[in-house]
DNA sequence: CAAACCTGTGACAGAATTGTGACGAAAATC
DNA sequence: GATTTTCGTCACAATTCTGTCACAGGTTTG
């Protein structure tokens, strides 16, 4: 999983990026002055770091100096539109891109995603296996082994992107509600639906790439294990 | 060890721009203006050059004329956004590709790489390929085999042209619109309209250029694909 | 055993997304 | 300054996605 810093003093800003980073599977470290900053990066080595200029203690632009003299680490700055001084400079001292405030979310995740795949980390690309099944989530769709790829809806991705990530867990249906459709909004017949049509296309799946190699792994294909009163879980069951 | 010229009457952008290069094992020369430019080039025949339009003395252009007149040394020029007649007219001067600022430090590195690794090869300026397809971003048209050109306008392009660089990957609807429209002032409404647009300016090519050699790469035409809820990518279906 | 509950299934319709065509303002071109 | 090109906006059609409902089988509970 990527792991990212978001160092703003603004604590209800910072709060709002962890959490969209949050829900695009990023695990989230904060810090909320430049000193710190720098100790939590130095601590924790995130794979990308969302800075505020303007900071206490220690302003952006020395962190993203200091960080650059150490490392590569992707940098993407949080900048005051038409403050064009700012981002030459930032830019200059070696951040990889900004953003202007006001953002929206949508922009903040494509930022971010648009520096990782610069920086070789290629999160679009970042495909979850497990057992022979793949998913590319760049690509929203699914494969067997070498079979011919099958593609998702949005909310059908978002649950197998789940599943897959606590493979071989039980997730309780709430926590998968939440997970999939946010704080509201979340049902347990629509999830009975989702999980219903997901399968679905995950026996399809299996039919295309099932047909080469029948030799060992072909029986490893995972499938969505209904746990009753708790919630569903990915199993791989090898053979039996 | 390689070996780049940076041309920029910005001192301060130009240190950046030597910084990061050295960082990546570039030797560096610099040049503020355009006669020394020349001069340093003629000097120290580097392998690589990196060029501002905007010159003292003797601008961008004419630099990059007088040295594709003697070499085939490769030519980054750099450029504002927006400023597409600049772009145009660098590389039908016989500029290799160009970078338009701001840009990251990252996104330096990826072109001069790209840039070095296709004039290793063979002696073509930008122009990208993807199956039959060939984009000449000198002259803003596009053509399939041999057929005849169309051409496109800046918008078309610049979709074209990124869709063309991240050929058989599918790019978010916002990743586009930022790389199109810049950071704001992008919709996904206009988008559908572009990526129409374009759709049908890639047909007509179709038309044209499959007339002759109906052996066995007539067929081999991208298009551009939707994936409902993501974006849009270029495809090559090679026949079924 | 029957009732209540949970889960899987299928059909369907409303919602959301995308494709298409037309129009007109703005910009480029002549 | 007139004409053409470019491109954003709108309205609407086609497609895809997703929520709702009803019902069937199975399991637990009283």
């Amino acid at each position: 999983m990527l792991r990212a810093l978001v160092v703003d003093d603004d604590r209800v800003l910072a709060d709002v990026v962890a959490f969209t980073l949050r829900r695009e599977g990023f695990e989230v470290i904060q810090a909320f002055d430049g000193e710190t900053a720098l100790q939590r990066w130095a601590e924790e080595q995130p794979d990308l770091i969302v800075l505020d200029i303007n900071l206490p203690r220690l302003d952006g632009f020395a962190v993203c100096r200091e960080i650059r003299r150490q490392s590569d680490t992707p940098i993407l700055l949080l900048t005051v539109r038409d403050d064009e001084d700012d981002i030459v400079h930032g830019l200059e001292l070696g951040a990889d891109d900004y953003i202007t405030k006001p953002f929206s979310p949508r922009q903040l995740v494509a930022r971010a995603q648009t520096v990782l795949r610069r920086a070789g980390k290629k999160p679009a690309r970042a495909v979850r296996q497990v057992g022979q099944l793949t998913l590319d989530p760049g690509r929203r769709e699914i494969r067997l082994g070498q079979g011919e790829p099958i593609s998702l809806t949005p909310l059908e991705r978002r649950l197998l992107d789940y599943l897959m990530l606590n493979a071989g867990y039980v997730l309780t249906a709430e926590a998968i509600i939440e997970h999939v459709w946010g704080q509201e909004g979340g049902d347990r017949d629509m999830l009975r639906q989702l999980v219903r049509r997901l399968r679905g296309k995950m026996a399809r799946v299996e039919d295309q790439g099932d047909s080469s190699a029948g030799d060992l792994d072909s029986a490893v294909s995972p499938r969505i294990e209904t746990v009753p009163g708790l919630g569903y879980g990915l199993v791989v069951d090898s053979g039996s």
